[in-house]
DNA sequence: TGACGATATACTTGACAAAAGATAACGCAT
DNA sequence: ATGCGTTATCTTTTGTCAAGTATATCGTCA
């Protein structure tokens, strides 16, 4: 199966429009320290308090989701993510003060990034093909 | 061998900077229609004017250079790139003017992209680690 | 104390993409 | 006619990354 992409239909249905797809990936040597998959987990542990729902939310395993969080932790300063395990509620996670603000700076980088390039990319998309 | 990045040492030393790399892509339906790769080929072969020599400097192998190209003349309303076999020189490949178009629109696409995040970029760069 | 739900971590498997290898076609030069 | 360098295309091999499977740990609550 293709990758079924967080917030798209699950089977099939390419959606066959054209799209431009900014990724800002921040990178610390070799590896992956933010993109958009690892912001979106971010901002998913943020709202769920817990890396499992997370990842379900992502229909990610829960162990990718982990090891995804352990990177991020390595690759930063302080940790992003806190988690707790044992308790009533089995454990979760939240984000550090600092996991705020990298989730805050990227999605507002985003957002300028795609206002920067809104013009030429109309124009970019009027010489594709319009398919199917 | 990790993919030796274009513009990079062939062995090892994976420059331990902590890197910024706001990356394009252009997708039609499942498909990637343009991306840094192959942006930075069609600038190559625009002024090598052979995808083989393209290719080589890219560290890339002729196969997957030419299936780049196929790719991205049939996912664009007119083909980016001519190619001519035979002849003195062996032949030779150039890009059409919907090729030299896109190519600019690319440039300019990643280069305010870039300046608009610039500022954000600095902050969340702070609190990466330093690695080795 | 025993069960539960979540985190934590290692190991194995499998699918897909890139690389490699091989071969054909082409057209000008000599 | 033969050779050369490049494009064009298919097939096979390899490598990488995600998914799956399995198991351990932890701390409250009943």
């Amino acid at each position: 199966m293709t990758r079924a992409s967080a917030s798209a239909s699950i089977i099939g249905m390419p959606e066959p429009r054209a799209k431009l797809a900014p990724r800002l990936r921040v990178t610390l040597g070799s590896e992956i320290a933010l993109g958009p998959g690892k912001a979106e987990l971010l901002g998913l542990i943020a709202s769920k308090g817990s890396i499992r729902a997370a990842a379900l939310q992502m229909d990610m395993s829960y162990n990718r989701a982990w090891t995804l969080v352990r990177e991020m932790n390595g690759l930063f300063r302080k940790p992003l993510v806190v988690s707790l395990r044992g308790g009533g509620t089995g454990g979760g996670a939240t984000l550090t003060p600092t996991g705020a603000r990298v989730l805050r700076l990227y999605g507002i980088m985003e957002r300028d990034c795609h206002r920067a390039v809104e013009r030429e990319w109309k124009s970019l998309r009027a010489l594709l093909r319009t398919l199917a």
